[in-house]
DNA sequence: AGACCCCATTAT
DNA sequence: TAATGGGGTCTT
């Protein structure tokens, strides 16, 4: 009866949310068989296009017949239960919504590559079924005939023998037929790594008999060696399993000596099954207990989540927000729920890793970009069967299968990393975080020692819950600031290339007290410029409208943007004089000069550059933590997960830099990096010093850093914001046009504003203009800056935009142009 | 994204 | 005159 009723629910159509790059989503037929079956969430097969099949996601079912079209039908499913839960559906509609990028863009991006069977889906014959070849048509027996001699066939083999178009129509009818079927198992590219083990064959007979074995082993001694090996191993220790690799590497042996032995029947080789990802297997222990400053953060955070609040937990470094981040996470796993902890970036996590992993053991998950797909497709299964509780992870793990999501820890929420401009779909993680718990009904900490401009006026106008933490764990001094005017140094005559000798003075004082120094200079390479002195030529990038910086490390130039290398010419190409120069000072060369002056001291270079080799950081966070290094000169990595106990020392010699930068966040940025920089030094001995080289010491910022006074310092931000009419105080979305042909996007850029400007108030539409840099990889690009007053407008505004940009688009002249939109950057 | 069609440029 | 390739269109 229930089933009948069931079935009066009639869900003949499905919208299917495909793996590309286009608008919406794509309307699907459910054939019959698969009605009962079919729900929201689970992956589907369905031929897309001509011959393509391709893993869609049911996002909706329905019993609205297209009227234009005549859908396709549903190939087949291929899960039992809904691999993506509502709240995720919710979130990428969400996501495609807020951030003007197509639902399939954010399916791609989220999803393991090998949960989404192409066309190497395999197909084999459905057991006992029994083939009437009178009724089919050449291709159908064909492919019968090849899935007899073969068993399995992938989409993409039978291409071989059946026309391009006849092949889903062949598959179709066979499976109608109820002849073939989709193998699920083997369709399913993810395989379970196995690791090989080997043990002595009927243990009891071999020793019973081993006089008699060695002797036959006595004319090869290299395989009784190894025999007696592995024979020592099991007895000595029987719960041990023997890995095979672990023999190769213990003793020297040819993999043909163990197979002459597995030959005679006296090593045997099994195989199991082993999680690619490896779990702490040590002991878990407890927290430790608040002090009362961390226990009263801890007491507003409950009162906040209590009346449903998010929060902002604003904490001074080494005060111990990752305390009252595991009291958080401990009660929410105390009450059934799990938890997702985000950072910027998955190498910074030695610290907060140690520490759950200690706690949590197996029950800790990692998730991040340099997963292969494999080791995604495992931790994806988990979380989906509930087996993890808490998940470490980037902003890629905001799309996992959750189950019953209670609370989001958004680490260090300020960095720039949660909102990486290179990669669409282009979300700001941190904000993304809110909405996902909110479809979960969970709770959010986001959590830094210098919030962002955005959050920290959400707290303050009440959004989220603003929570204080003011002083460093054990009462630690926090550091003392210096500004060195770099000016009148170079006046007095007391400087030594980029540093006064004031700083240099502060830096041999603490190096002979065996503390470490951290020189911070944030900028890439040797020198920004190479330049002729006699013609004045200067290196361009050849496919951008950018100069080539110098790494002398590796003697080239390189351009920053797209990554084009040249080698350094020796004379200049125009003029063919000698007398070239360079101007501009980056890392490398702070990292040599400080190196001249300390020649006994360990200095070490800490930059993108100087870490690209596999382990780089390791090595060097080793060196560091071992106290080996004396003085770390590098760029603003430097800011990041260095917790040691005996920096005492952090100088930025040429701090100017950092704030002219055309950016309306320059400001803000530079003030985090110097705190967070300034935060690694005095962490236990609360002896930190800050030396600072500006040639302006008057400057508001560097004024405001040295008072620390956080509620002046984010007044200074906010009025400039609003002075200015940048977000929080209003909302802003870029759109950036780029195209070969520097006319068109000129052209293409002045027409998509003109159709803005005649939806949208005149005041929010800025531009179009040349990009700051007005060409990358061969392309050019223009820009037009929305900015749009908070509240509920919005909503219609972006409407007005999604209408300007279909109009656009329906000019097939400047469909060519790739677009790219950013929203809230 | 990828298949296909149309048209222009280019080798032969 | 055939061949190659770029650009544009369409896919449910």
């Amino acid at each position: 009866m229930l089933k009948q009723s069931n079935r009066s629910i009639s869900v003949s159509f499905a919208q299917i949310i495909l793996p590309l790059n286009l608008t919406g989503t794509f309307t699907y037929k459910v054939p019959e068989e698969l009605q009962g079956k079919i729900e929201v969430g689970m992956r589907v097969l369905v031929s897309f296009g001509g011959k393509k099949i391709y893993t869609g996601i049911v996002a909706e079912l329905h019993d609205r017949a297209p009227d234009t079209f005549a859908p396709k039908e549903i190939i087949n499913i291929l899960d039992d239960f809904p691999i993506l839960p509502k709240e995720q559906i919710d979130f990428w509609n969400w996501l495609s919504d807020y951030y003007f990028c197509n639902i399939g863009e954010i399916y791609r991006f989220s999803f393991p590559g090998s949960l989404k069977l192409e066309s190497e889906t395999y197909l084999k014959l459905k057991p006992h079924a029994v083939i009437d070849f009178q009724n089919l048509d050449v291709n159908e027996m064909y492919l019968i005939q090849a899935l007899e001699v073969r068993q399995l066939i992938s989409l993409s083999e039978i291409e071989a023998f059946i026309p391009k178009k006849e092949i889903v129509k062949t598959i179709n009818s066979l499976i109608d037929l109820q002849y073939i079927e989709i193998d699920e198992k083997i369709a399913e590219k993810y395989k379970a790594k196995e690791i090989a083990f080997l043990k002595i064959n009927n243990e009891k007979s071999v020793l019973n008999n081993l006089p008699e074995i060695l002797l036959k082993l006595k004319r090869s001694p290299k395989q009784q060696e190894l025999f007696l090996l592995i024979l020592g191993k099991q007895t000595e220790n029987p719960e041990q399993q023997i890995r095979k690799s672990d023999i190769f590497e213990e003793g020297d042996f040819a993999h043909s000596q163990l197979k002459s032995l597995m030959d005679k029947g006296l090593i045997e080789e099994y195989y199991l099954q082993k999680d690619r990802l490896e779990s702490y297997e040590g002991e878990t222990e407890g927290i430790e207990e608040l002090t009362d400053a961390q226990k009263q953060a801890k007491t507003e955070i409950d009162a906040a989540f209590n009346e449903e609040k998010n929060v902002l937990l604003h904490g001074v470094t080494s005060s111990g927000k990752t305390h009252i981040y595991l009291e958080k996470i401990e009660e929410t796993i105390n009450s059934g729920k799990n938890v997702l902890f985000l950072l910027p970036e998955i190498s910074l996590t030695k610290q907060i890793t140690k520490r759950l992993e200690r706690k949590y053991g197996k029950q800790l998950g990692f998730y991040h970009q340099k997963l292969t797909d494999f080791e995604r497709v495992e931790v994806w299964r988990r979380i989906r069967k509930n087996e993890i509780k808490i998940l470490i992870g980037t902003r890629i793990a905001l799309f996992l299968p959750f189950q019953n999501l209670g609370l989001i820890v958004v680490d260090e929420e300020h960095d720039s990393a949660y909102k990486p401009r290179e990669v669409s779909p282009y979300f700001n993680a941190k904000d993304a975080a809110l909405v996902l718990a909110n479809f979960y009904n969970a709770k959010v900490i986001l959590g830094s020692a210098t919030p962002s401009v955005e959050s920290y006026w959400l707290a303050k106008t009440d959004k989220l819950k603003y929570v204080q933490l003011n002083e460093r764990f054990g009462k630690v001094k926090l550091p003392e600031f210096e500004l060195v005017d770099f000016k009148e140094a170079q006046d007095t005559k007391n400087v030594n290339g980029n540093f006064s000798v004031k700083t240099l003075e502060q830096i041999r004082t603490v190096v002979d007290e065996k503390k470490q120094v951290i020189v911070l200079h944030n900028r890439r390479g040797y020198a920004n410029v190479v330049e002729c002195e006699s013609c004045g030529y200067v290196a361009y990038c050849s496919n951008c409208d950018v100069v080539m910086t110098y790494h002398k490390f590796s003697n080239e130039l390189k351009c920053h943007y797209c990554g084009h290398k040249a080698a350094k010419p020796k004379t200049c190409p125009k003029c063919f004089s000698e007398n070239l120069n360079t101007r501009g000072v980056g890392v490398e060369q702070i990292h040599e000069e400080v190196s001249r002056i300390f020649p006994e001291s360990e200095v070490d270079r800490m930059d993108v550059d100087s870490m690209r080799k596999k382990f780089a950081y390791e090595k060097l966070y080793e060196k560091i933590e071992s106290g080996e290094t004396d003085i770390i000169v590098g760029t603003q990595m430097i800011s990041k997960g260095l917790d040691f106990d005996h920096i005492e020392l952090v100088t930025i010699p040429r701090a100017d830099q950092m704030l002219y930068v055309q950016d309306f966040r320059a400001e803000e940025r530079a003030y985090q990096l110097i705190t967070q920089v300034s935060g690694r030094a005095g962490r236990v001995s609360g002896k930190g010093k800050i030396m600072i080289q500006t040639f302006n010491p008057h400057h508001s910022v560097f004024q405001l850093i040295k008072e620390n006074e956080v509620e002046k310092i984010y007044q200074y931000f906010l009025d400039e914001r609003k002075k200015f009419h940048y977000p929080p105080y209003t909302r802003t979305i870029l759109i950036e046009l780029k195209h070969r042909k520097e006319d068109k996007v000129d052209r293409a850029s002045k027409f998509l504003s003109s159709i803005l400007r005649k939806y949208l108030p005149q005041e929010c539409v800025l531009g179009p203009e040349k990009s700051p840099i007005g060409k990358i990889n061969l392309l050019y690009q223009y820009q037009i800056l929305l900015k749009f007053p908070r509240g509920k407008n919005y909503t219609s505004y972006k409407n007005f935009v999604t209408k300007s940009l279909q109009e656009f688009e329906d000019v097939a002249a400047y469909r060519s142009i790739k677009k790219l939109i950013f929203v809230d950057f």
